[in-house]
DNA sequence: AATCAATATGGTAGCGCTACCAATAGTGAC
DNA sequence: GTCACTATTGGTAGCGCTACCATATTGATT
């Protein structure tokens, strides 16, 4: 019943199902085919209606490597992120591949947190890729990496910091404010004597630079602090409060960096049988989904991550489809969320 | 002092510099300037050591996606999973992708957990760049989804569970297995009043119902069982063993299907006075980073994530590449953490 | 000296798609 | 009936790269 189609024979190629192939069988020209898949407003309701039967009788999927090839437009966005498992982070590349998914863009995924020249061999792999446009986890500083993205000419978003001068598009917040906002609101509720647990993240230094800045303002002593490196563990921060006690019992109230650390803080604050936030008052950072259900409830800084990555998505759709973005560099802010560890 | 070099000028492409450019400049053809790129093997010092300093003086970066239309070769895997936050899949995801990036692969994203028709659009998505390789998190069932994939020919691996009929590759372990296991493990330590806290996914599913088949065979009460729907919070698992308290106080050990929710049962327990494990056992699954920290331990289920990651990174490479996998189907089990809480 | 093989380089022809332009038919205005 | 205009369809020529084949060139082999 159905007529002979008959396949070009050639060597090359991925012997899948092509557009002239749907073509010839809905008897019509390729171009028109792809008229009907792509704009199908183009095209009149019987050829529409041919060129859909033959695509849905063959299951032909178009070759987008092919489509971008030929357009300049690849349809897809790299991210740039560090090390993702249980971090800050997952909320804002969730929502961002959702928005682009919703907009037939498709996300691709590269890690860093690994050595400099692995950055650089990963903007090199993503640029090879040619996206519509690239989003970074923080911002890029000078260097190799920042030229080779400026050359590209490819649109960026940097999030999650300010910066002055950022490659092209910019959503984040200020790290220096919160390190003083959550100084100044810790002095308000009579906290006097502080520590810093940190990880040696350069935003998280930062934050602890303005913290003991306000405090220096504030004309109090200056924290003890705590680097835990790249381990934003329970068990760090339960090591870090434990050095606390030992080296300067006197510590009333500790920012940490993140609520995993200050999750640990607290466990290893009940183990000792200190009261919070009676004995010894807790912050965190990142106001994780669990901040608010432990006991007693964690004080953290509560940053939109989803609202990044929505933003982060229609700026870079907006940009990738040739309209301009007008307003390129946003402020999202923060919150302190008040709980009962403070 | 530069050789003057004439572009072309056309209105079409990107404007990027091509490999054309970058031959042009270095004074050889276009297909040994891609030699000296790919394989300089088999280029000689003289024109290799040209080709570079051309590729040097430039910044050229190849265009991927036109060097994968022309080989049938986008270096390009995809993976599929849940919604990620906090999620179990994280770790394998992350080893998944550090072991393609080390291969010289670029891995792309894709988010289900939305509705069925969502899962083909995105599966059409994915198919439409012809990546060498995909990756699936679960095993998918039979449907429109399955059929696309086989009738792509493009290599597949299913992973976190067992099935006598994966579409092509299979690395994962037995859900029935850990939920006897573990009922198993349970009624040894003296434990005989139980309750199921688990999520609504097929998985979690299959761990309770092999569960409450060895309660039966051990001639043990059938357990409470709480369903939480897609919420796998520390809310839902408070919330879960309020009710538990409530309808049934004769229960005396809970299995949790996410430790998230075993950490949610746990603190409900202890702002409760109950002291654990003696007034309540709790068992977690997925052996969460946080689980051993926890206070009392988290007893849990281990599953290795990242050797699932690593071994379908390989997978997937060797089958890209055109070598055959000796083992296709791999059952990498797992292993009840005895800690604590149990 | 003729033969063969291996190495190095280049030319040609696509990969599967779309931008651009051309051609045709149909519409309404005048 | 002519003109301008729009809607619909198709042809052509790439996008930037690599597979495949052809051609030198060299050295070793008989």
């Amino acid at each position: 019943m159905s007529e002979p189609i008959t396949f070009k024979k050639t060597r090359r190629g991925s012997g899948a199902l092509t557009l002239r192939d749907v073509a010839a069988l809905a008897g019509v020209a390729p171009i028109t085919a792809s008229r009907a898949i792509n704009t199908p407003s183009q095209v009149s309701p019987l050829l529409l209606k041919k060129v859909q039967d033959a695509v849905a009788r063959t299951g032909y999927v178009p070759n987008r490597a092919a489509g971008g090839l030929a357009s300049s437009r690849s349809r897809l966005i790299a991210a740039v992120t560090p090390s993702t498992v249980m971090s800050v982070f997952m909320g804002t590349i969730e929502a961002l591949n959702s928005a682009l998914f919703e907009a037939d863009y498709q996300l691709m995924l590269g890690q860093t947190s690994y050595s400099l020249s692995r950055e650089e061999t990963l903007l090199e792999a993503i640029i090879g890729r040619r996206p519509d446009g690239i989003f970074l986890t923080g911002i890029l500083p000078p260097g190799k990496g920042r030229t080779m993205l400026l050359a590209s000419g490819i649109p960026v978003v940097e999030t999650w910091d300010l910066t002055p001068t950022p490659i092209d598009m910019l959503i984040g917040f200020s790290h220096d404010d919160i390190g003083r906002d959550v100084a100044n609101h810790m002095y308000k509720r009579s906290y006097r004597s502080f520590a810093l647990v940190r990880a040696s993240d350069e935003r998280a230094v930062r934050r602890g630079i303005a913290f003991k800045a306000a405090l220096t303002k504030l004309r109090l002593k200056q924290p003890v602090e705590i680097n835990v490196g790249a381990s934003r563990t329970i068990k760090s921060g339960r090591e870090a409060l434990a050095q606390i006690l030992k080296t300067a019992p006197q510590v009333h109230a500790i920012f940490c960096s993140s609520d995993l650390l200050a999750f640990g803080v607290m466990l290893e604050a009940q183990s000792r049988g200190l009261r919070i936030p009676h004995d010894m008052a807790i912050m965190g950072f990142g106001d994780a989904p669990f901040a608010a259900d432990l006991v007693p409830s964690l004080s953290s800084v509560r940053i939109n991550g989803e609202n990044i990555g929505q933003l982060a998505a229609r700026y870079l759709i907006d940009r990738a489809e040739g309209r301009s973005v007008a307003e390129p560099i946003v402020n999202v802010g923060f919150s302190i969320i008040e709980r009962e560890s403070t």
